[in-house]
DNA sequence: TTTACAAAAGCAATCGATTGTCGAAATTTA
DNA sequence: TAAATTTCGACAATCGATTGCTTTTGTAAA
């Protein structure tokens, strides 16, 4: 396996017999370099197929233009398109992306973490783990000087940038939605209240209820029914009440919303003039399924995008621009055929 | 924000009055270290609070721990789930993933893979976008003595490692299901020939129909249908044939597979008794589909772990193993509604 | 012609870790 | 006890790019 040689700036400082130092002031472009020379370096770099050496380069600057990216699950829709989203935005500035994936593990996303800490990314983007329980190693990024951006799941109390939709609103649309179809009974399957997303979904039902004047009752809320099998374990409980929701709103995942559809499936048990469903996150699936089921777009690719100018706002712009420190998207409210009662 | 100042080696060395150069040896575990001044070294580095700058170790050692991915899109399902494999795998041996999709352009995936050797990347494993017409960035990574393994999308003709299905077995027993639920006109979507994937799934078709003396008939092959929209328009082609297909086999992704449904649906075409229809991927909707979608599984995941202990096997292992150069790993055929025609 | 000043280029240190070479000390062998 | 061999650790160079400081060169003003 014979490596080529990479010319360096010393290849090229020694062919035109300059120093090192002004080959690299007009490769970067510099003062104190004179045009004429600086076009001589720069057309014997291209010459000589020069590449910049980055290891080195990233040594002496102690910046990698690497951006490290934590999210529970690489291959989850939502996570996948902000990832697309991201490296397509940083990409174009040059960046590099690392990706680890905590698999919702705190201890897996504390080891990523000090990897990226480790590898000299110049900015952590995460998305936390559901069982985070504490957050000294976000804290410890911070504190290494790690500009740290948080997304959808984050954490309020800890001062970063922070990328969110508006969980609240979107979740009280939801369930107007679901009330002005004229369902009367809704359901709520409610993920780990330690994560804000769930909580703000649960107080935007609540909202919603509250707008109706519908009272809230305590059997229609279930706790971290947050997966298929929860969500199907769940819809099994809530329709075998004695008074059972003529909807449910899974506002957890899809996922959760497909297990309430195939029970309901299996019940047989009509949807949705008997029972209404709504998920979150537009999956690709729900359009799909029979019936298709009604759900949230968070413009997750989107997300992607904001978080990577948000990055490139506060940390590269020289011209004062007083940015934001928390973006909210509004997600919208997709109706697809498993809550349309009325015509 | 105020940066933590690192403990270097040299810290280490000047608070024991040793010279940085034993202190390296000692935390890599060299010889020509006494084991007292080692196990001194070793508790003042935890002590300390020592990490290893590995900026400086990568630039001295030209090796960076790192494998560069391209795909041509992250977020689709099969490619999302194969670097699922490839970071579980990696991650544990102390690797990090950097990612890049080729969005299906030729133009994008030289970028990307010339981005890739700047940043000195230990390995590359590409799938490589449907428009590749050369291979000459390709062969620039062997050049510059970077493993380069293939995957799934490869190029025949170069010499890597590489890591497959064995397409054309499994399209021939797909097909071959098919005959034996007794379909007897049956179409093939192909994808385009210039990726070999492709023309290995068509040679498994006309393999099936072989050996069942099945003629092959040309106006049951549709060129380039390898999406949804080109899937649906085959479809409405085919089914406007003087002497129709009574089923499709779209070798090309679960996604024309798709298309072929709904445009069956539309036109009130019973699947599966009057149309069948099978995929390829195992994309998660198919068995979300009504009817469910017959495909074919290509153990993604298990790829991804596949092609990172190819690469460690090839690369780290001191004692001499010999390891094949190609793996074939055989895909399998999930049998679902749409081409259950026989109880 | 001399002085002043700015532009251009060189020098050398730096970023930390790694490693070949060499001398000193410790141990073994004759 | 002397000679031979190991073991240990120090020294210094290296990986390339970057940059503060200094020197040289060139031009304009006095």
């Amino acid at each position: 396996m014979k490596t080529k040689k990479r010319t360096t700036i010393y290849d090229i400082a020694e062919k035109l017999n300059i120093t090192a130092s002004s080959v690299s002031r007009a490769l970067n472009n510099r003062n104190y370099v004179n045009e004429a020379t600086k076009q001589l370096i720069l057309k014997t770099a291209a010459e000589l197929n020069y590449k910049r050496n980055i290891l080195a380069s990233n040594l002496r600057m102690g910046k990698t233009k690497t951006i490290g990216v934590v999210v529970p699950r690489i291959n989850q829709n939502f996570f996948s398109n902000v990832i697309v989203g991201l490296e397509d935005a940083t990409y174009q500035q040059g960046y590099n992306l690392i990706i680890c994936q905590s698999n919702e593990s705190h201890e897996k996303e504390i080891q990523c973490i000090n990897t990226l800490i480790n590898q000299h990314v110049d900015c952590i983007v995460i998305s936390v783990s559901v069982d985070s329980n504490d957050y000294s190693h976000l804290q410890n990024v911070i504190d290494h000087g790690i500009q740290l951006i948080q997304f959808d799941r984050i954490i309020d109390e800890l001062e970063t940038l922070k990328v969110i939709n508006d969980n609240e609103q979107a979740s009280m649309e939801a369930v107007s939605h679901l009330i002005e179809q004229g369902y009367k009974r809704i359901a709520l399957l409610e993920g780990p209240q330690g994560l804000a997303i769930f909580s703000q979904r649960k107080a935007g039902y609540l909202k919603a209820l509250k707008k109706y004047h519908i009272a809230q009752e305590s059997e229609l809320i279930i706790e971290n029914a947050w997966t298929k099998e929860l969500g199907a374990q769940a819809t099994r409980k809530l329709l075998s009440l004695p008074n059972p929701p003529d909807a449910i709103f899974a506002s957890t995942s899809d996922f959760s919303a497909l297990g309430v559809l195939e029970v309901a499936n299996a019940m047989n048990i009509k949807v949705p003039t008997q029972l209404g469903i709504c998920g979150y996150a537009n999956e690709p699936f729900t359009e799909l399924t029979t019936p298709s089921i009604t759900t949230i777009d968070q413009f997750s690719v989107y997300m992607g995008k904001t978080i990577a100018n948000l990055y490139f706002q506060e940390n590269e712009n020289k011209e004062v621009v007083i940015t934001p420190k928390t973006i909210s998207i509004m997600p919208k409210l997709i109706v697809r055929s498993s809550t349309i009662k009325k015509g």
